[in-house]
DNA sequence: ACCCCGATCGTA
DNA sequence: ACGATCGGGGTT
């Protein structure tokens, strides 16, 4: 009854990956929520992502295989959750930015920044892998796949020319 | 040891 | 429009 996302969806190109996505149910403990909005961060070639200054500890987990989680802290404050995408060497992620919770109130958290801090993940779930984890892992409604629009990356001063944000409309 | 900067967010 | 706040990573 999971309908657990396998690696396989994990290792494609990181465009369809994130597009794929929306509409997902992502699992984190107790929560549960539909993913409303995404980002892809492709390569060592696309100036906004992290492997574009090459490996670090702190980007290890983006070079490795795909299905796992990315987490860093962003402005001292915040932290932004990813999956790692496409083939084992091939840094890239897809960010998650938009989350409606499946509770009755239907929270809808938009800003990867609010949505680890309401959910409480932090650098602790960095490098999870998604396909064997007890309670972290993304499960496939089967529902349709929803609209969505694609617009430039949000808060990036490079890479802006690239539409590689999408949006559930 | 030092410095700069950032895939954000709330307030003004 | 701007400040909070601090770790990562490059430089000295």
């Amino acid at each position: 009854m999971t309908h657990r996302l396998p690696r396989s969806f994990f290792e494609k190109p990181t465009l369809n990956v994130a597009q794929e996505l929306l509409g997902k149910v992502m699992v984190f403990q107790n929560h549960q929520g539909i993913i409303t909005e995404t980002e892809a961060y492709i390569g060592i070639d696309d100036p906004a992502c992290h492997a574009a200054r090459g490996l670090t500890p702190r980007t290890q987990v983006m070079f490795g295989p795909a299905g796992y989680s990315y987490v860093y802290m962003i402005y001292g404050m915040y932290h932004c959750l990813n999956f790692v995408t496409e083939a084992e060497g091939f840094p890239a992620a897809v960010l998650i930015r938009g989350l409606k919770l499946l509770t009755p109130l239907q929270t809808h958290l938009n800003g990867p920044g609010k949505l680890c801090r309401h959910l409480g993940i932090t650098k602790a779930e960095n490098g999870i892998d998604l396909i064997t984890d007890e309670t972290f892992y993304l499960r496939d409604p089967k529902t349709p796949p929803p609209s969505f629009i694609s617009t430039p990356r949000i808060g990036i001063k490079v890479g802006v020319e690239k539409p590689w944000r999408f949006v559930v409309v």
